[in-house]
DNA sequence: CCACCATCTTGACGACGTTAAGTTAGGCGG
DNA sequence: CCGCCTAACTTAACGTCGTCAAGATGGTGG
């Protein structure tokens, strides 16, 4: 009990002991949640630190600078995006398991925006320089050129050389997802329609969808 | 002649004067300049003032803060972009007009993918903030949207509803922009396959246009 | 019980955005 | 033609930032 308490006490109050005990998690916590509020750029190691009760310079015996820290942050978004992309794929038809795989991507761009502009934004925590990082792009990646390639071999959708339509169903994704982040349904009112982000995702999955199903899809020169 | 050469001068020293001339020119030059090196976070207006030849407080004197003067980069970035879609329409055929829309959509992102960062990064320059901004980006998608317009009047296109399929084209694009500029088709060498800028975007164009020309277009509940 | 060493603190450096107060110089009334 | 007015610019400063160096702390193995 003592151990447990132990555990519960460094994961809340971290100002207890000189040795903070767990202050890489903490910091990480810290960092995720004063993301969520003010945004990757405005992020200050020195804000994580005091949010976790240590002083300014504590975080650099855990990351060797801001970036690696940003970079940690990254990480984990792309394991949850990973994770969510491929429940997607309990579904067993091909075009309800693309629709899935679209709903939790936006999904989770909705729900973690900081994360996923600190993720794909380009700006912030060079992304290049932490392979580890593009490894994990790539993975995500390739959990939809998976169920692309699924429905090719199923016949539901066209062609078979999966990379094009792969790319074009990721750049759906991630413009969608960026024009909702802007919340540019609500802005301009859009003609008086009542578009919400919904709607929005619903009828911009389906026109991909409709890509991926219809015709012959465009193919790269191989 | 003097005049004239006074208003080179100031177009190309600006050290020659205690009074700049036309200051707040050269210090959107400098910044458009800078920000091409370094990104949009790596730009510190005090280099904009050395890189001008004047002092950091100098361009306090044109723009009240620094995000005012990125907000200027952002409206001659929407400028740019909005002269760019609408030279498209030089085309009649429907197809081949928003071909071109999405060529020269994806042109300017790749040629100044900073300032395409910048007015559409959401991280910077709140673009909120700035009502003349979102009229800028709402002009260029109004350019869309008539584009759309124009192919399902004319037949080419399916339905009959413009909002959903420009805004499905709309984040295929700018998903698309956000790929190259990240040169993820150069990365993980793409199972082998030599993906260049350019079959990247004709091949996502096509399947986009190939999504508004075929079958029916998914539809927003009016 | 002590000495070790990872962990954390204090203090400092240069760069940043921004403001305040002083300086310069072109233009206008006399 | 002279002197003032004012916009445009300067220097100096404040607080914050990322980062590093040097010192303090305290649990742990000998």
């Amino acid at each position: 009990m003592s151990e447990r308490a132990a555990i519960l006490e460094s994961m809340t109050d971290h100002r207890d002991h000189y040795h903070h005990g767990n202050l890489r998690e903490a910091l990480v916590d810290a960092a995720k949640c004063l993301i969520a509020e003010s945004g990757v750029a405005g992020l200050s190691l020195r804000q994580v630190a005091k949010h976790a009760g240590v002083s300014q310079a504590a975080p650099y015996h855990h990351f060797p600078n801001k970036d690696a820290m940003l970079a940690e942050l990254a990480g984990r978004g792309f394991a949850m995006l990973i994770d969510a992309l491929q429940s997607a794929t309990a579904h067993e038809d091909p075009v309800e398991r693309m629709r899935a795989m679209g709903h939790a991507y936006v999904r989770f761009g909705l729900e973690q925006p900081a994360i996923y502009r600190l993720m794909f934004g380009a700006e912030f925590c060079p992304v290049e320089a932490y392979p580890s990082l593009q490894e994990a792009g790539s993975t995500a990646f390739g959990t939809l050129v998976m169920a692309v390639q699924y429905g090719q071999a199923s016949g539901a959708f066209a062609g078979s050389e999966p990379m094009a339509p792969s790319l074009a169903v990721w750049s759906s994704m991630h413009g969608l997802v960026s024009l909702l982040q802007n919340k540019i349904h609500e802005k301009k009112e859009m003609a008086g329609q009542q578009i919400t982000t919904e709607t929005m995702s619903e009828a911009t999955i389906a026109f991909v969808l409709h890509g991926l199903t219809a015709g012959a899809a465009p193919t790269l020169p191989g």
